[in-house]
DNA sequence: CTGTTAGCGCATTCAC
DNA sequence: GTGAATGCGCTAACAG
């Protein structure tokens, strides 16, 4: 493995030179820049990032903390902060937190050793106190940390309003809500934004509450199925995209049609909801906007930029499809 | 920002015995371990890994490198990749290289630079040469570079033969086989053995090539309308499991039933296959499994271990859904 | 058992 | 313009 001083020696000049020419910091002349371009081709020399990450104590490496890579939403997600962070040069470290809080902790403390220089998270299984105490970058999505952690993310009252009232538009009487349980998360307001508007209107609500780490389908669709054989009378239901598809396979399954029985309103409105059939109704998030700002937001605590917004909120729209009228 | 220096000094010692008393490494008084340990405690710190890195001359960072996080089988597999390599105390950096061969050129380079130990590549844009001219370890999915880098993959060949026995046993006579311009890729197995048992069975095969880098669901979804306008007597499809949901929408809007009318079998079977309905028939393959065997041949080169095999393929098996008879 | 020293490879002073 | 020297923080080898 080729070193500077390789190079430096056998262009016949000194290390400092030759870190000057590489980095186009300081004048070199024209000549002994050619010397040196011709030993780093002859040697096949790269420099060892390790060095100068070393040297300037930064790495170029986001950690990006998500509860399940495999998710619709958070996969898209992850998708859309590496192309952005990429494309602003800097690397990605991903970590699954599977809803486990240790997981979370290791890569928290990555902060600390300098192994990466930020991190965004969309992770919230540990307590709020291990991120306060961190003295590097953090940038959270849809939870409110305090001061010094920057809060990006969609907007869940609205959302949680805008489904409320399309099902009473669609003469909802009794509707089914899944939530999850995450404690100080953003996504809680769409859930009770979504109930007081139904009260409001006389609408019984029925609340289904799934752990907030819990991901998978299979919990999803039995959970769903044994809910639907205790109430079958249900007429609505609005929970995020995988919940709803799971109850519109359980309520087609049971020969009920849809959206004329039971009208069904997903939240995210990732590419999932448009392979069902018919294609789910839900409230979108603009998960490529939101990634951007993650990262933009992020890089500015990094790079040390001024005046970085505290709270960013998305508004968010909705998609309809053939699961409610 | 302590350093090992401040410790030594705090707790009045020297650096080496503060090294070895962290790390275990060497003979250290438990006297002089409870002076260490309290200065660490008081001055809050941290072992610099960027330093530590430099000297080892490894960053415990694997790349990981898809064409698309946010499609069902990679995401799945980038998940179970991340947990094992986690398992072994290592971590994951990861790289969306959507069809553009620079990027995952970017990649390999960190090998270079010593900013990752090793790479897993399930990304294919780019030349063959450009990851057989690189010195460190590359374990690669589904594509045969050559000596020096493993190939893990599933059976595609298995699955192709399956899944056309099965459209012939289903008495399909007219089929439409979705497939991926993808040069060297295994993937490409699985097609020519399912044309092959076509023609031996006397069952015509047209074929729909997308671009191997395009996992984009519209792109799928419009491909397919135009395809059935073309050709609208198909009674059969075998493709990845988001080509064949796509055919199955289209299918379903123009009113033709599944599977009475058109039989469809999907390749992946991965959970999107389940939320659809019927649920799509598909050959599965063992993500959870082939990530595993990714990590632990790689982690063989990386930690110079002998014997590594340079080709394991898995069996895939028939996950019977509504799709089929 | 423990303190000192010499690199790991690079970027940056500071003299020349 | 350029070379030599210094240090980033840590580990391992070497004397004590």
């Amino acid at each position: 493995m080729a070193s500077i001083r390789d190079v430096a020696k056998q262009a016949g000049v000194g290390v400092g030179t030759v870190s000057r020419a590489l980095n186009g910091t300081g004048y070199v002349s024209p000549d002994t820049k050619k010397k040196i371009e011709k030993a780093v081709r002859k040697l096949g020399y790269t420099p060892n990032e390790l060095a100068r990450n070393l040297y300037r104590n930064r790495t170029g490496i986001v950690g990006v903390m998500v509860p399940d890579l495999d998710h619709p939403f958070f996969s898209c997600l992850a998708k859309h902060i590496e192309m952005e962070l990429y494309r602003q040069g800097y690397k990605t470290m991903i970590c699954n937190t599977i809803g486990i809080s240790d997981r979370e902790k290791d890569y928290l403390d990555m902060l600390d050793r300098n192994m990466v220089d930020g991190i965004i998270t969309g992770a919230h299984s540990l307590d709020g106190e291990e991120y306060l105490k961190r003295k590097k970058p953090i940038v959270s999505i849809d939870r409110e940390f305090g001061p010094g952690i920057p809060l990006i993310g969609s907007d869940h009252a609205m959302g949680g309003r805008m489904a409320a009232e399309l099902l009473v538009k669609n003469g909802c009487r009794k509707v089914l809500q899944v939530s999850g349980v995450a404690p100080g998360v953003a996504a809680q307001e769409r859930h009770s934004v979504f109930k007081q508007v139904m009260q409001e209107q006389g609408v019984e609500t029925l609340d289904m509450v799934m752990d907030w780490n819990v991901f998978d389908w299979n919990a999803h669709y039995e959970g769903m199925e044994k809910f639907l054989g205790r109430h079958p009378d249900i007429d609505g239901v609005f929970g995020g995209d995988m919940a709803a598809i799971a109850c519109m396979n359980a309520v087609l399954q049971k020969g009920i049609r849809v959206p004329e029985e039971v009208k069904i309103i997903g939240f995210d409105g990732m590419d999932v909801t448009r392979m069902v059939y018919p294609r789910l109704t839900a409230v979108r998030q603009n998960v490529q906007l939101l990634a951007e700002l993650c990262v933009n937001t992020l890089l500015d605590l990094v790079e040390e930029r001024k005046g970085v917004p505290h709270r960013q909120i998305l508004d968010v729209e909705m998609q309809f499809g053939g699961t409610t009228l």
